[in-house]
Parts: structure tokens; C-alpha cells; sequence
DNA sequence: CTATACTCTAGACATAACGTCTGAACTAGC
DNA sequence: GCTAGTTCAGACGTTATGTCTAGAGTATAG
């Protein structure tokens, strides 16, 4: 999913279903042919890799996320612990607990989430 | 960084500096003009992006990793964070630890972390 | 009922990235 | 100098992406 298309994602994620024109004028600030055609591209290429659910029985068609954000995080994260450490997400973790930058608030946010899970 | 460029790096992480050669020849098994002369385009972009090192007093070049694998999590990592999550790398730790299913012990390990990071 | 304004569909187009491959210039050592 | 191996520059086909155009379809105002 590219960064055109995520933008398009972010608007479905916001407010609930949308039609064309109201993404268009979110992302490109008009509703020109070009604009809207443009969307209505990006829109039907996630459609075809199931990012995205259209209700062909309104009309215009109103547009729904068919995956969430955390899905899509968890793809990000597995991509990369796929290409890097042949699928294991806990080199990941250990990266980001001590390379990450965090504030003592986010370590304790972490400890507390561990000591739920135990 | 690519899938392809991935795997030069990896050779050049494990064994330390290589002639093109020996890295045609762990990736597509043979030495011959097409294998070296790919390892050899993949190198040059690599050498180009700063990712390695080509030491031309020698003869053959020997290469060497610029980057260590470290620093590549942690770009990966940055770009997810920077697409979805406006640069936050915490969002992807809460959704490691919250979905990543880790084992017990990946749990154990990570709170010693960061009870050491106190 | 039809004219109009909007939407949908299909596809063209330019650009860029990637992996592969070819041919010519170059280097080392016999 | 000659030969084998290496480096360099660049072509090529493919794929992905973002943008745009043209024509068919739909609903609603008059």
C-alpha cells in the first residue's frame, strides 16, 4: 500500500463511509474531473486488494475500510521481520525497547501492558 | 532497499569484505558474466546509496558493508512509524507487545530490558 | 421525458524503480 | 604484449505508481 493510497485509507478511517467526491476534496482540495478520477483510481486498486469494501447499491457509492490500522501495521512489521530476521518480530521489539528513544513514560506504558499479559 | 539488494547485504554482513565473485557465486551459484555483472549493478546502486564500501586499492574491489543491519531495522521501522503514526515509534511497540505473540520468555527478556533501562 | 450534471468504467500516459544482461575499457600477471 | 578475469557504462523489459482523458451510465430538475 503506497503513500497516496494510505492517504486515501486515513480519510476511510476518519469518518466512516465516503463517496468520491468527499475524499477528493480532503486530499486535493477540489472535486476537478482530474482530482476525482484520480481517487476513483486509487480507490478501485484497493478495492482489488481488499483494503477497501464499495456499496455498489447507493449512489455515488459509498466507500468503506475493509482493514484497519493495526492491520496494516501488523503487514508493515511483518514485511520487514521477514526480509530481516526470517519472520521473528521479537528482534524488532528488542530494537525499539532499546534503540527507540522512549520517555520513561513509554517504558512504563510497556512494563504495565507486559505485566497484563502475564 | 530491495529484496535482491537485501541479500548482498547480508553476505557482506556475514563474511566480512568479498569480492564480486564470491558474492555471484553465493546468490545464483555460478561466476558467469550475467550473475556478476547483476551483483555488480546491485553493488554500484548500494555503493551509491551509501550502503557499502568499495575499497579500490585492491584488485579485485572488496566490499563492505557501510551500514550495519541494525541501522536498517531501525530505518524500516522509521519509515512505518513516519507513514502511519506521524513519526511515533511507540504505536509499533504497544502492537508488538499487545499482538506480537511473543512467548513468555520474549516477555521475561523484553521487562528485563527495561528494568534495566530505569 | 429529456436535458443536464454528476458518477462510473476502462484505459492511456509518463515516470520511476528494479533486476537482468551486453559490450567495451581496464588491470594484473605470465 | 597477450590473455584471463574484472570493472564500467548503459541498454532493456517489466512492474508499480500517480495522473489524466474519453465515453458510458445514472439520477434528478424542469
Amino acid at each position: 500500500m503506497t503513500e497516496a493510497e494510505l492517504a486515501v485509507m486515513e480519510r476511510l478511517w476518519a469518518e466512516g463511509p465516503l463517496a468520491m467526491k468527499a475524499i477528493a476534496e480532503a486530499l486535493y482540495g477540489d472535486s476537478s474531473p482530474s482530482s476525482t478520477s484520480t481517487v476513483q483510481k486509487l480507490l478501485s486498486r484497493l478495492e482489488q486488494k481488499g483494503c477497501v469494501r464499495r456499496d455498489r447499491d447507493q449512489w455515488p457509492h459509498r466507500f468503506t475500510a475493509a482493514i484497519d490500522k493495526e492491520t496494516v501495521t501488523a503487514r508493515r512489521l511483518q514485511d520487514t521481520a521477514d526480509q530481516l530476521y526470517d519472520g521473528s518480530l521479537t528482534p524488532l521489539l528488542t530494537h525499539l525497547v532499546t534503540h527507540g528513544r522512549l520517555t520513561s513514560k513509554d517504558r512504563a506504558r510497556v512494563a504495565k501492558l507486559l505485566d497484563e499479559l502475564k
